[in-house]
RNA sequence: GGUCCGGUAGUUCAGCUGGUUAGAAUACCUGCCUGUCACGCAGGGGGUCGCGGGUUCGAGUCCCGUCCGGACCGCCA
């Protein structure tokens, strides 16, 4: 070892003692004959003295050590006469006696400090600099304690990790896939997983029972700041359960994270099913550290002479606490800006502000009398200094628009706190989706789900119509608005697949083709199961109050999909795409 | 595929209705300094204003195009 000790350990009890440290300048600030430079590592700081009367030639070297450099420090622990009550090393520094510069450093591009100077794109391309901040640091080293912590808990309940294929095969259906060529095999492509989907399920038919793997997944999809190409589940599966079970397991696992990584005990996690959500949130990830549900007011509001109301399908709106007063005309019209931008796409926004002095202003105000309005405040329980918004229109579309008003006010509110945690449940999605532009259904969660138990005839026997109404034991795990996990009830029964293929548009052919090993398998003996999925870099995101996973993940792709540091994808030369028999055709500009 | 925001010193940014030699902070370099910890003081160097074109007597500033970055919509079974 080059070192006795960490930059982060040494306290008074040290005092005397002679250590050897190594690190990084963290600053070094120089009166002369005396000198003081922070050493860093990941562990801490700790101030090291160097004294010109005791060795000027050493000094004289400690007064050039720049940002970064890599030292190796000996010397006596001696406790400091102005203490730093800012820093856990802070009663002690090292009376250095021998230093040596291990390496030199360039001036770093940006500071590497917990609040640096850096830009994302600079942070980015010097990631390897990044990681030395402590905010990063720490954020990498909550991922592992995580996984650890993940592990240890699955393994305790019998759950098996397996490592399954990430050479497999493209399927048309869901997510573009990343393909990658093979050279023994020309003209033909494995895919990398979207899921273990398919590899989990066979587990379950070869009887593992319960399996779990942490494990990279891949869609060539657009990134946003919670999405990249390649991520990271906790990826579960399990044999002979219902969706109870597995609810009840999963909901052990995030509770048992949040205690062992965040101290906190989180409650029992309410169950609401994906109706109630999409009505009181209009949204399936709904954000339930704050109240502010939906209000519908189609009873109050209709059929009194505003025309845009009348002819609505939806007339619904929230209740802003307090608000009222907080709302001036200029605040309102910019409002109602923010809601008609093409994102959102409101034709309009309505309000109705009950004044603290009871007084009643809104701006339909023509249309109604302050009794009509008065039932809106009354129906929203609204009290005086509360605020009504109102948007009308076509239901679903309006649930949506409102829901991101709903959050909008939430932030402006502050009642989106980053310290606060509200997981629920979201159950019993819809199992089809009807797609107007490819006039075809789409799996909500994925083909294998399966119907509920009561759907199950109605999807083998109904009618069209009937399967929009299919439900299926499909549930995800939201917390404070972002979905950390999803999963479903399989289907284990090759007809019922069968059916849901043909449901999805697949001709028996295309299914067979793509998916015939796994319809193969469901016929030797295949046990009822489920499972789930977590998304892990988000899982971390959210424990740390954070909206962006990239600051969980070592080494993060930007928003076109690119490594900035590696510069990565970039393009292969002539000999490799003849072994690999491709050929480019590039778009002509 | 689309919308919005940004690109000026190593870095983070300011730069008004177009107008003299483009600024600040910080970082960097030099000197002084024995108790700092955002050290202090004095001095110094540092710019293809992303790139290309246009308008103009004159462009960091206005217009068009383009590249790069960020946020979002579509997309993400």
């Amino acid at each position: 070892m080059l070192r006795s000790h960490n930059c982060g350990e040494l306290r008074m009890e040290a005092v005397g003692q002679e250590v050897t440290l190594t690190g990084w300048v963290q600053s070094n600030r120089d009166f002369g004959a005396l000198t003081f430079v922070d050493l860093r590592d990941r562990y801490g700081i700790t101030q090291l003295v160097f004294n010109a009367d005791a060795d000027a030639e050493m000094s004289e070297r400690a007064r050039k050590l720049g940002r970064e450099f890599v030292v190796k420090a000996t010397g006596l622990v001696r406790e400091r006469s102005n203490k730093n009550p800012n820093r856990a090393t802070g009663d002690i520094e090292i009376d250095v006696q021998a230093m040596t510069i291990l390496n030199a450093s360039e001036t770093p591009p940006f500071t590497i400090e917990d609040n640096t100077d850096g830009g994302d794109d600079l942070r980015m391309k010097y990631r390897y600099l990044d990681l030395r901040r402590t905010p990063v640091q720490q954020n990498i080293i909550f991922r592992s304690k995580l996984a650890i912590e993940t592990r240890k808990f699955l393994s305790d309940l019998d759950f098996v990790e397996v490592e399954t294929p990430v050479l497999i095969k493209s399927t048309p259906e869901g997510a573009r896939d990343f393909v990658v060529p093979s050279r023994m095999n020309p003209g033909q492509f494995y895919a990398l997983p979207q899921s273990p989907q398919t590899f989990k399920q066979l587990l379950m038919v070869s009887g593992f029972d319960r399996y779990f793997q942490i494990v990279k997944c891949f869609r060539d999809e657009d990134l946003r700041a919670d999405r990249q190409p390649e991520f990271t589940q906790i990826d579960c599966e399990m044999a002979f359960v219902t969706q109870e079970s597995i609810l009840n397991t999963f909901e052990a696992l995030t509770k048992h994270v949040f205690k062992t990584l965040k101290g906190i005990e989180l409650p029992d996690f309410p169950r609401m099913t994906y109706d109630e959500a999409m009505k009181k949130y209009g949204s399936d990830k709904p954000d339930v550290r704050f109240g502010m549900e939906f209000v519908e007011f189609n009873a109050e509001m209709q059929n009194k002479g505003f025309a845009v109301f009348d002819n609505a399908e939806l007339v619904v709106g929230i209740k802003a606490e307090g608000q009222a007063g907080a709302f001036s005309n200029k605040d309102i019209k910019k409002l109602t800006e923010w809601m008609q931008r093409p994102q959102i796409g409101a034709k309009g926004l309505v309000y109705i502000k009950y004044n603290e002095d009871g007084s009643i202003k809104s701006s339909v105000g023509k249309f109604y009398s302050d009794e009509d309005l008065k039932t809106c405040l009354d129906r929203a329980n609204a009290k005086p200094s509360d605020m009504l918004f109102i948007l009308s229109g076509e239901a679903e579309k309006t649930r949506k628009q409102l829901n991101e008003l709903r959050l909008e006010m939430g932030s402006r509110m502050g009642l989106r706190k980053g310290d606060d945690f509200k997981p629920l449940w979201v159950v019993d999605f819809p199992l089809l989706e009807w797609d107007e532009d490819s006039e075809r259904f789409h799996a909500m969660h994925h083909p294998f789900t399966s119907p509920k138990k009561e759907d199950m005839d109605r999807m083998l026997n109904g009618d069209h119509e009937t399967m929009k109404s299919l439900r299926a034991d499909a549930y995800d795990l939201v917390i404070n608005g972002a979905e950390i996990g999803g999963g479903s009830i399989r289907i284990h029964d090759r007809a019922l697949q069968e059916k849901n293929f043909k449901l999805l548009g697949f001709t028996d052919e295309e299914a067979e083709e793509q998916f015939g090993f796994l319809m193969g398998a469901f016929e030797y003996g295949a046990p009822p199961h489920g499972g789930i999925a977590f998304g892990f870099d988000r899982l971390c995101a959210v424990m740390n109050g954070q909206s962006s996973i990239r600051d969980f993940i070592a080494f993060p792709k930007n928003n076109q999909g690119r490594d900035m540091m590696i510069d990565a994808p970039s393009p292969v030369d002539g000999e490799q795409l003849k072994e690999l028999s491709l050929g480019l055709d590039l778009p002509k500009d």
